[in-house]
Formats: C-alpha cells, structure tokens, sequence
DNA sequence: CAGCATCCGCTTTGATACTG
DNA sequence: CAGTATCAAAGCGGATGCTG
C-alpha cells in the first residue's frame, strides 16, 4: 500500500494494516491459529490467490505473520501471527464490535466460516457462573462444528465436537448468533427452524448483560 | 467499496469503513469536531478533493457523518459525526495505540498536523494529581498551536492558546511526542532543539505510567 | 474562496488458468 | 498444497475547470 506520508500513529497503522483484505487474514490467523494457506483461502471466500499470497508476503515483511515449515509428518507450511500481530487483537476486536449492528440485517448470499463464530463469542458471552462447574455448548450452523467452553470467568470457542455437551445449538448462522448473544429468544429461534437441546439455563449462564446495540430491523 | 460478502461483524465494519482515507477522515472528524470542506482538505495532506467528496457522500449514506448547513454569519457547510460515526472512537484508539510504536520511525518528508497531538495525548497522558489545581501546557510544534489542559483527572488536547500556561513546549513534532509520552528524555529533547518552559514537575505530572511499546529504533 | 465534477494515466484488485 | 501468470476492470492520484 502507498503511504500515507502522516507522522500520525493511525495513519501509520493503516499504513501496514489498512490494505483491503490484510485485516481480514489477521481474524483468520488470530481465530483459527497457524494456518495453511489452503485453509486460509477457504476461510477468505472471495479473495483472489495472488492477492492472498502478495498479502502474506507483505505482513511476512511487517513482522506480523510468520513462515514456518512444518516438521516431515505434516509436511506443508504453516502461517502464524508473531506477537506483534497478536497484538492487533484489541484493534479487530473493536472494529468488530462496531460493525456487531449490522449484523442484523440479513443479506441471504453472504458467506459464513463457523470459526467466526469466535468472536462474537469473545464480544458478548462471558460465565456469570464462574464458581459452578464449566459447561459445554456445541454448536452446529455450518459446514464444521464448533463448541463454546467457559473457563475462567470467560467463554470461548475452539473449533471441533465435544464428547458430552451439556447443551447443543443448530441453526442458521444468524439464528445461533442470535440466540448467543440474546437478541433472538430461543422459542422465536426455535420457529425459525433452530434447534436446541439441553438445560435453557445453560444458555442464560453464558449470555453476557451488554446486549448487541440495535441498528435498523434487528432479526426478531 | 465493494463488499467483502462474509457474514462477520469485523468484515462488515470494513466493509462501511475499510476504504482508503475513510478512517482517516473520521479521525479530523473526531479530533476537530464539525469540519469545513476546506479545513477536512487541510488536516488529510496528499487526499485528491475528489475522493474526499465521494468518501464524505458515502459516510453521509452509511449514517457516519451528517451534513449541516451553518447559518448565514458562517455561510459555510459543516460536516460533523452522527452518533454512531463517534461509536468508531474505541476502534481507531486502538489501531493508533498499535500504530504507536511505529511513530519511532523517524521519516523526513511526513507530514504533520498539530491537532493530531490529540491522539497521543489521549493515550498516553493522564493527570496524576487529579486533587491539586489543574495545569495548562501550550505547545507549538507546526502550524497552529496546540493547549493541553487537565480536567476530570483526565489530559485533553484543543487548537488555541493559553493565556497563562503553566509551561510551554516547543520543538519539532517527534521530540513533542516523544517528550509527552516520556519516550524522550527533556534533556535530550533541548539537545535536539526543543525548549521547554516552567516546573517540569508539570510535565511529569502528566505523563502516563504505561509508556510507548518499543519498535526496532527508538528517538534516543 | 468553498465545494465540488471531470478527465486521464497509473496502480490495485478480481477472476481464472496454470504449475512445481 | 502452495502458490505464479495473465489480463480485464475498478479504484486512486493529480491536474484542472466549473459554479455559487
């Protein structure tokens, strides 16, 4: 990207990072973990092969994604953040949360990976129960499962099926995401065609009290 | 901009906000408040005029900014933020706050905006003694001068003059920046041709604990 | 002068095809 | 799997001109 020529810390951020498409592979990397490049274009629907590899290129060149060979048994190389691109967590988080209001407006062919179900899960779940035993939710929307743990006062999402899930949630993609964070009550959810099995209390322990600011039609 | 099509609240900011100076031209709007057409120019060194007319007509869609017609002793347009373009506020902080150790960098020919003080001031000063009387530092580093000033334990940036500041900081625009986040020493900012005068107990006054990550080369 | 719109050359991006 | 290569389309930068 061209400079801006601004001795102004935004703008010199933007400078690295204000490419299109270049924060979108930091959600990737920092969502998922080291990656494969084939795994990073899948969870990029629409980008082009060369700009993948022209970006990565560059925040190889930044000191943001790292190359690694992996070891003879995986044989393939791996992309990861460095610490200075983890660092970039706090930014995306932000901007995520800004753009949480349009969420609500359906758009029927828009792409959806189920890792990002991650970080609407760092945005707006938490354990209000820290003290009880952890509890387990799968989830099931698209394409890979996903389960949401709490841990630590927190909760987070981590890609796979879990072996006793006290709760399982299947659904479209704005359905799930909607009963997650409390904007879609589960019995309107439910009329939508999503399921939900397991204790309901499991489902309000995880709820945050900050609800999604509203933006227009919210979905229910 | 074209949309990114994915279903995710960090895609779907970028998607309103992820064109080229669109952040940028938030962040004149957010530190100078209501704006001319000619001072927006002026605080975006290298924008063509024509991209800044189609970004304005496009955030004024989006709902960011809002268009106002100032009465007639001012015959003049303004463009301020509506309230959800000042949500974007925690977003571009906290990209500036990444950006920030990239401002150790020291390029010549960057251009510089004395309002932009505003940022830094916002991240890295506090005041300390938030009990005793508040203080009052004039700085002039480019252009207009700048006073910043103590209030509700907080420091904040305006453009303007102090009547009877209780210091005054002078110099280039790195060694300010660097003498207000603490990165730079005074006396080695006054080696380098900045001058500082009053209690530089008011300087430390005012300096945040959390200082400037570092980032390869640091101004001394 | 403030607030644009137009024109033009250059750069970036997108779509697809191809390769070690 | 991890990219290059190619080419058309869109976006951007810079200059200039127009209008109240």
């Amino acid at each position: 990207m061209r400079s801006y020529g601004q001795y102004c810390s935004l703008a010199k951020a933007l400078d690295v990072v204000g490419d299109r498409w270049t924060l979108l592979i930091v959600r990737e990397l920092l969502l998922r973990g080291a990656s494969r490049y084939t795994d990073l274009r899948n969870g990029l629907p629409g980008i082009a092969t060369n700009l993948l590899a022209d970006r990565l290129r560059e925040l190889e060149l930044a000191g943001i994604v790292a190359r690694e060979e992996a070891p003879p048994p995986i044989a393939s190389t791996l992309f990861r953040l460095t610490p200075r691109g983890e660092e970039l967590r706090g930014a995306l988080v932000e901007l995520g949360r800004w753009g949480a209001p349009l969420m609500a407006e359906p758009d029927g062919d828009e792409e959806f990976r189920s890792h990002w179900l991650a970080l609407p899960v760092e945005l707006y779940l938490t354990d209000r129960s820290p003290d009880r035993p952890p509890v387990t939710i799968e989830v099931q929307t698209a394409g890979e499962p996903m389960v949401i743990q709490t841990a630590d006062g927190r909760a987070r999402a981590r890609p796979g099926e879990a072996a006793h899930p006290d709760a399982v949630l299947r659904g479209a993609p704005d359905l799930v995401i909607g009963v997650l964070t409390g904007l879609v009550e589960l019995a309107a959810a439910r009329d939508r065609g999503a399921q939900y099995e397991g204790d309901p209390g499991i489902l309000s322990r995880v709820r945050g009290e900050g609800s999604v600011p509203e933006h227009g039609t919210a979905p229910v």
